[in-house]
RNA sequence: GCGCCAGUAGCUCAGCUGGAUAGAGCAGUAGCCUUCUAAGCUAUUGGUCGGGGGUUCGAAUCCUCCCUGGCGCGCCA
């Protein structure tokens, strides 16, 4: 257990026997009002706890003087003293030999420090998801950052996670671009609106060519509606009759090789997914054993449907939706909301406690109708969770590059992982918080300098792995205390990065792991300008590579965790 | 019109389940390299926390109204 989760135990034990002597029920929901906080400044001590302040309404009492009660009693043998200041805040401060022993420990849980034990959670965490209908844009990149980073700390906090990728491969969507292709390959001059564009659609569709010569297509395409929309389905269709092995034959090969566009992205971020779902997995509606229809009769056995134009509609205004919802449709099509439905279910079926849906913010009305129909399935003790994050805004020389998927001009990222290196990427995605309009100023992820926060962190990691390769910390040797004293900084940063970390998880907030290691960065920096580790006094000198030893292992853990590889030179 | 997210220093952002004097970084100003990488450090200027009300010992944080910006409101996916 970490010192702060100690520290809340006996805390807890004294308030209520603080209460007790004074006549008072303490009830469960004080709880959470009883904890220590890691103290802003070393004035404040180590940790603070305001929870006097809390009481005293409870209690009939002054602030002040609950401190002191509690102050009297608590009795922590690591606790070198305690203060009351202010309107009534406990500050206690902690024996330099504890801090000391606590970073040799450190030292020898190396790549483990700051994990936690397994704790038998399942999670399916959900995300990128992006349809299999062109390479990933930036957009996509941050998502599947936040998905992976998100992964990489629910582990860390003990949790089984399996990071999953729902593959949209059936549907209108899908089918457009089977007729791109299609055209693209057989009617080069054949152009309409609405049609996927693009480089790489000329080549799947060079490379359909090459694939399957066998495959002879000869176009007669007349009639089609001015509609726009009616123009594409009509081409879909004169394909489907006319055309049908060409059709299922384009229909997978450009699936696939999109896929693959996708996963070698993915894999170039290191992000890797357990998983890979495919809608068309789903089953047909008309089939009684398809997550489909055992979803649908879920709900209408649970009484939330109702039949309108022809249509099932799902009553998700009783749910806190703002409309109901088309389930089936008028001609017997499931709509796209009861395929994931559907999909739901099966995640339901497969037992986790918890399914996180990383979303795009512009897909959060989504949110409600979703969390309707999980809930309405759901066996007792499953949640589900969503995690949204917003546009990225690209910026050069003070101007915004344009970034749209819809008009082709769209900024892909791997275009941007060319110019900048896939972690410099991941590390300014991660540092704003995910449900926040970012701007990413391209100028400063190409500085090599400490305006840039990326290169800032590595290049403390670097000093220390610089430092460690001439000296090595011995734990054997005595450690001068006045080091750990003076640094009081760096050491609490260190010593409450479990506590941190976890808290990170718990809050699903990755960027403040990232503002975390640009402070302890920082406070690193500092301290080698200040402190020469290679030193006469060997006391002193053992002291200061303890402190970098515990740093170089901290910041290689979060970056870890961030999925950055850490950098030993420069 | 309804819903979601946001508005904090000149710029980019933390802090938001109420707590101590509102924090970083950049930019600005003034300093520091015969010493483990100056790819760095130190000091310092700068704020009516969008605005008005309210809740209380205490509000950037909670409630309410308003203003501004982004996104979303299909039997599309």
């Amino acid at each position: 257990m970490n010192l702060i989760d100690q520290l809340n135990e006996e805390l807890l034990k004294v308030v209520k026997s603080v209460f007790k002597d004074l006549g008072a029920e303490f009830s469960d929901q004080h709880n959470t009002l009883v904890c220590f906080e890691i103290s802003d400044t070393h004035e404040h001590g180590d940790f603070s706890t305001s929870c006097a302040l809390k009481l005293s309404k409870k209690l009939n009492k002054k602030p002040a003087e609950i401190a002191e009660l509690i102050s009297a009693k608590l009795s922590v043998p690591w606790i070198e003293k305690s203060e009351i200041l202010g309107p009534g805040f406990l500050n206690v401060y902690l024996d330099i030999e504890t801090k000391a022993n606590k970073l040799k420990e450190l030292i020898e849980r190396g790549p483990n420090y700051g994990k936690n034990k397994k704790n038998n959670k399942k999670i399916l965490l959900e995300f990128v998801s992006s349809n299999p209908t062109g390479p990933l844009h930036v957009g996509h990149g941050r998502g599947a950052v936040l998905g992976m980073a998100l992964s990489n700390l629910l582990e860390n906090s003990g949790c089984e996670v399996t990071k999953e990728y729902y593959v949209n491969d059936a549907g209108r969507q899908i089918s457009i671009l089977t007729s791109s292709i299609l055209l693209k390959a057989y009617a080069t001059n054949f152009n309409v609106e609405g049609m996927y564009e693009g480089a790489y659609i000329h080549e799947i569709a060079q490379e359909f060519l090459k694939d399957h010569e066998k495959i002879n297509v000869s176009l007669s395409l007349e009639g089609l509606s001015d509609d726009k929309e009616k123009k594409l389905d009509q081409i879909s269709e004169y394909f489907q009759i006319n055309h049908k092995e060409a059709w299922e034959a384009a229909n997978s090969f450009s699936i696939m090789r999109i896929l693959n566009v996708i996963k070698e992205e993915l894999h170039s971020f290191n992000i890797i997914h357990d998983n890979w779902f495919h809608e068309s997995s789903l089953g047909f509606v008309q089939d009684p054993s398809s997550d489909l229809s055992k979803s649908l009769s879920i709900i209408e056995k649970a009484g939330h449907t109702f039949s309108e134009g022809g249509a099932i509609w799902f009553r998700t205004t009783d749910f806190k939706d703002d409309k109901d919802r088309v389930l089936l449709r008028e001609n017997g099509a499931p709509t796209y909301y009861l395929t994931d439905v559907g999909y739901h279910k099966n995640k339901i079926d497969r037992e986790y406690d918890l399914c996180i849906n990383v979303f795009g913010a512009d897909h959060h009305g989504y949110i409600p109708r979703l969390t309707a129909a999980f809930d309405v399935m759901k066996n007792k003790k499953q949640a589900i969770e969503f995690m949204l994050y917003q546009l990225v805004n690209l910026h050069e020389d003070g101007s915004k590059r344009i970034m749209s998927t819809r008009k082709g001009e769209f900024y892909s990222l791997k275009e941007l992982r060319n110019e900048l290196g896939p972690d410099v990427i991941k590390f300014f995605f991660l540092e704003k918080k995910s449900d926040h309009t970012m701007d990413f100023d391209i100028n400063l992820a190409k500085d090599e300098s400490k305006n840039n926060p990326y290169f800032y962190s590595q290049y403390a990691h670097v000093r220390c792995c610089s430092i460690l390769t001439k000296k090595s910390f011995d734990p054997s040797e005595a450690v001068e205390e006045k080091e750990i004293m003076k640094n009081f900084d760096i050491v609490n940063r260190l010593l409450t990065f479990p506590h941190l970390v976890e808290s990170y998880a718990e809050e699903r907030s990755p960027h403040s792991l990232v503002h975390y290691v640009k402070d302890l960065s920082a406070a690193f920096h500092a301290f080698y300008e200040q402190s020469p580790v290679i030193n006469e006094d060997k006391k002193i000198e053992n002291a200061r590579l303890m402190l970098t030893m515990a740093t170089k292992i901290v910041l290689a853990n979060s970056f870890r965790i961030l999925n950055v590889q850490p950098l030993e030179k420069m």
